[in-house]
RNA sequence: GGGCCUGUAGCUCAAUGGUCAGAGCAGGGCGCUCAUAACGCCUUGGUUGGGGGUUCGAGUCCCUCCGGGCCUACCA
C-alpha cells in the first residue's frame, strides 16, 4: 500500500464558488482520493481557503467587516459547501493561519539566504482618497487605442490590448472612483525564478506523462519571450503575512505583505501543519523528504489559470529553499466550465453556485454529472438539458432502477433476506468474465485519473447488471425452478453491494444508502468478483431502499434554466 | 500581435499512423413485465470544418484557410 499526498487548489475567500471551480479542482481530487482510499492506500487530501489579497480585503470593507472577521466567517461557509458535497478533505485549512504565516516567512527567508530574493524599487499607482496602492486592475479610465471608458489598468476590455494604468485617460479608482491617484515610488522583493529557468525546465522535461495543457502552459511561461521572468512576490496591502519579520534578512519592507501566489501554495504544507496540530498527527513525513516523504506520491488537481503558479513558481520556492521539500509528482489540471453558452460569471450571477445546486438537488446528481464531464480536453460546457438527460438515464434509470428491480424482486418472491439454495450456471459466469474486465479498466483509468473515462466505464458496469437480469429474468425461472431463481436473485443482490464500494468515489451518499439497505458495511473492493458476489451469503437480512434517485421533471429543469440564467439575489 | 488547445453522428464525447471511424443520449423497430413508463436486443445516422501534401495506409503527421476557446506575468 502507498502514501498519496493529494492537494486541491485553494479556492479564494471572495464569495462562494461556481461549479465550474468545482469541477476544475476539488471535485476530481476528491474523487481520487476516495478511490486511492478504497483501495487501501494511505491518504492526506489537503485543501484551504486562500484570503489574502486586495479582492479579500475589498470584500471585507464593502460587508462592513474586519477582513479577519470576514474572512472567518466565509472560511465556514466554504468549509459547510464542501461538506455538503462530501468533499472528504483530510483537512480543509486557512491560507491565513499562524503555520502558514510562519512557513512564509521561513521559505522567504531561505531563498534570501540562497541568493534568490532581490529588491526592486518601481513606481506604483497610489490613490491618495483610498490610502493604498492600487493593482493595475483596480484602475478604470478611458482605452488610448479604442476609447472605451472603462478599460482596466492591465488590459482593455473592449479591445483587448495590453495597457499600462498611466496609459488610461482619465484614470480613476475601481474602489472609490477617486480620479486622485499619483506614482509613488515602493520598494518590493523578486523572486529570482529566472535564475532557476534550466532546472524547472528539465524538471518540466522530465514529466513525459503529464497533461499536455499542463505542460504546455509551463513551457510557455519558461520560453517565451525573455524566458521566465522574476516575480514580484511582495505586496503593498495590511491584510496578509507580513514581509518584515524577526530574523527577516532585509529592511525597509514594513507595512507590506507576501503576494497571495507566493503564500497559497505553502499553505499546502501549513495546513498539514494545521492538521497535525488538531490530530497529532506527524505532517513532516508528507512533506520532508528526510522524513518519510520520497515514498509519498504527491498529485495536485487545479484549473488551467493556476498552472504557472504551481508548475514554475511553487517549484522555484521549494527547489530554490535547497531544503528536502516534497515536490509534486504529478498535475492535473483541467480546461473551464462553461454554462449555457457562455462563462460562469460571479458578478453577473450567472450559472450555478455551489451553495445553490446543494439547495435544488443532492450532492451526488452533481457530482456524477460534473465528473463524468469533467473539461478534461477542451473546455465543457453545462446545460440543464444535458444535466437533466445524464442524471435521469444514467443514475435514476441504470442504477437506481437496478437496485429498485432487484431489491423489490426477491422482498415479493423471496421475503427480505437473500434465499438460499440453487447454483450458478454459465450465465452468471459470463457477468463475472465481463465484470472482471471492466472493473480492472475501471481502475486502470481512475489510477490515471481519466475521469470522464472512468465514469463511463463505471456506467458500463452498472448496465451489465441489468443485462445480466434481462436475460437470467429470475422473474420467469421462478415459475419454473424457484432454487435457479433464488441463486440469481442472490447473486444480483451482492451486485449491489459491488456497485455501491465500485461507485462510492462518484457519488458516496448513494452508495451509503446502498450499503445500508443491503445492511452490510463490507467496504472491501472487488479485487476478485467471485469472492465478491459472495460476500452477502444466504440469509442474509436487506431492506428495500426507496427511490435511490429521483427524476428531474421538465418544469424543474425550466424553472432553473430561468432562475441560474443571470442576477444573482 | 504571439503562443497553446480545439473542430468527429442531431447532442455530449471516444479512437498507440493500421479491420468497415466507435459509445452514450436523442430518433426508428422488436422483446420483457422484476423495476423509478424503468430494462434488454436490433437499427437509422459521418465527404472526421475546407483545401493541399507526406505515406503502402491519415480523424491521427506537415502546410494553408475558416470557426471556437484559453493564456499573455499587478485579479486570484
Amino acid at each position: 500500500m502507498a502514501r498519496h499526498l493529494i492537494t486541491s487548489a485553494i479556492p479564494y475567500i471572495n464569495g462562494i464558488k461556481h461549479l465550474g471551480n468545482l469541477v476544475g479542482s476539488q471535485l476530481p481530487a476528491d474523487l481520487y482520493a476516495r478511490y486511492l482510499r478504497a483501495r487501501g492506500h494511505e491518504v492526506m487530501f489537503i485543501c484551504a481557503t486562500d484570503e489574502h489579497g486586495t479582492p479579500a480585503e475589498l470584500a471585507a470593507a464593502k460587508a462592513g467587516k474586519p477582513v479577519a472577521d470576514y474572512c472567518a466567517e466565509m472560511h465556514e461557509v466554504q468549509a459547510r459547501i464542501a461538506r455538503g458535497f462530501r468533499l472528504s478533505f483530510d483537512h480543509f485549512g486557512r491560507s491565513s493561519s499562524a503555520e502558514n504565516r510562519a512557513l512564509t516567512q521561513h521559505f522567504a527567508k531561505r531563498l534570501a539566504e540562497e541568493g534568490l530574493i532581490r529588491e526592486v524599487t518601481e513606481k506604483q499607482m497610489y490613490s491618495v482618497a483610498d490610502g493604498r496602492f492600487l493593482p493595475d486592475r483596480y484602475i478604470e479610465g478611458t482605452c488610448p487605442n479604442c476609447g472605451y471608458d472603462s478599460a482596466r489598468g492591465d488590459q482593455c476590455d473592449n479591445c483587448t490590448k495590453q495597457l499600462d494604468p498611466v496609459d488610461l485617460i482619465e484614470p480613476r479608482s475601481v474602489i472609490s472612483g477617486s480620479t486622485d491617484l499619483e506614482m509613488r515610488e515602493t520598494k518590493h522583493l523578486f523572486l529570482c525564478q529566472s535564475a532557476m529557468k534550466d532546472k524547472l525546465a528539465a524538471w518540466i522535461d522530465s514529466k513525459t506523462d503529464w497533461p499536455v495543457l499542463t505542460t504546455s502552459i509551463a513551457r510557455k511561461w519558461l520560453f517565451d519571450g525573455d524566458g521566465l521572468q522574476d516575480r514580484g512576490i511582495t505586496r503593498d496591502l495590511s491584510w496578509g503575512v507580513p514581509a518584515q519579520f524577526d530574523g527577516a534578512p532585509w529592511a525597509g519592507m514594513d507595512g507590506k505583505v507576501f503576494y497571495v501566489w507566493f503564500d497559497a501554495p505553502i499553505e499546502y504544507i501549513a495546513a498539514t501543519q494545521e492538521w497535525a496540530a488538531a490530530t497529532g498527527g506527524d505532517w513532516a513525513r508528507w512533506w520532508r523528504t528526510d522524513k518519510g516523504a520520497d515514498d509519498v506520491t504527491y498529485t495536485q488537481f487545479m484549473g488551467k489559470d493556476n498552472v504557472p503558479f504551481h508548475t514554475l513558481s511553487f517549484p522555484a520556492t521549494i527547489l530554490g529553499s535547497a531544503e528536502p521539500w516534497k515536490l509534486v509528482d504529478y498535475i492535473k489540471s483541467f480546461n473551464y466550465l462553461n454554462y449555457d453558452g457562455g462563462q460562469f460569471s460571479t458578478s453577473r450571477g450567472r450559472g450555478v453556485f455551489m451553495d445553490q445546486a446543494l439547495e435544488i438537488l443532492p450532492a451526488d446528481y452533481w457530482r456524477w454529472w460534473l465528473l463524468s464531464h469533467a473539461p478534461e480536453n477542451s473546455d465543457a460546457e453545462f446545460t440543464w438539458e444535458n444535466f437533466q438527460t445524464s442524471v435521469n438515464k444514467d443514475l435514476a434509470d441504470v442504477l437506481g432502477n437496478f437496485v429498485s428491480r432487484v431489491t423489490k424482486f426477491c422482498r415479493s418472491k423471496f421475503g427480505e433476506a437473500l434465499p438460499a439454495g440453487g447454483v450458478t450456471g454459465p450465465r452468471e459466469a459470463e457477468l463475472m468474465a465481463e465484470l472482471e474486465t471492466r472493473i480492472r479498466t475501471y481502475e486502470g483509468l481512475m489510477e490515471a485519473m481519466e475521469v470522464r473515462k472512468a465514469a463511463a466505464e463505471l456506467r458500463a458496469i452498472w448496465v451489465a447488471g441489468n443485462e445480466y437480469l434481462q436475460a437470467a429474468a429470475p422473474w420467469s425461472t421462478f415459475k419454473t425452478d424457484p432454487e435457479t431463481a433464488a441463486a440469481q436473485v442472490r447473486l444480483a443482490l451482492n451486485l449491489v453491494r459491488v456497485y455501491a464500494v465500485l461507485s462510492a468515489p462518484f457519488i458516496p451518499d448513494a452508495a451509503a444508502a446502498m450499503l445500508a439497505a443491503m445492511g452490510t458495511e463490507d467496504r472491501s473492493w472487488p479485487e476478485d468478483i467471485g469472492a465478491a458476489l459472495a460476500v452477502l451469503p444466504e440469509g442474509h437480512a436487506f431492506t428495500t431502499p426507496d427511490v435511490l434517485f429521483r427524476k428531474i421533471a421538465d418544469e424543474e429543469r425550466e424553472e432553473w434554466q430561468r432562475r441560474f440564467a443571470g442576477r444573482r439575489d
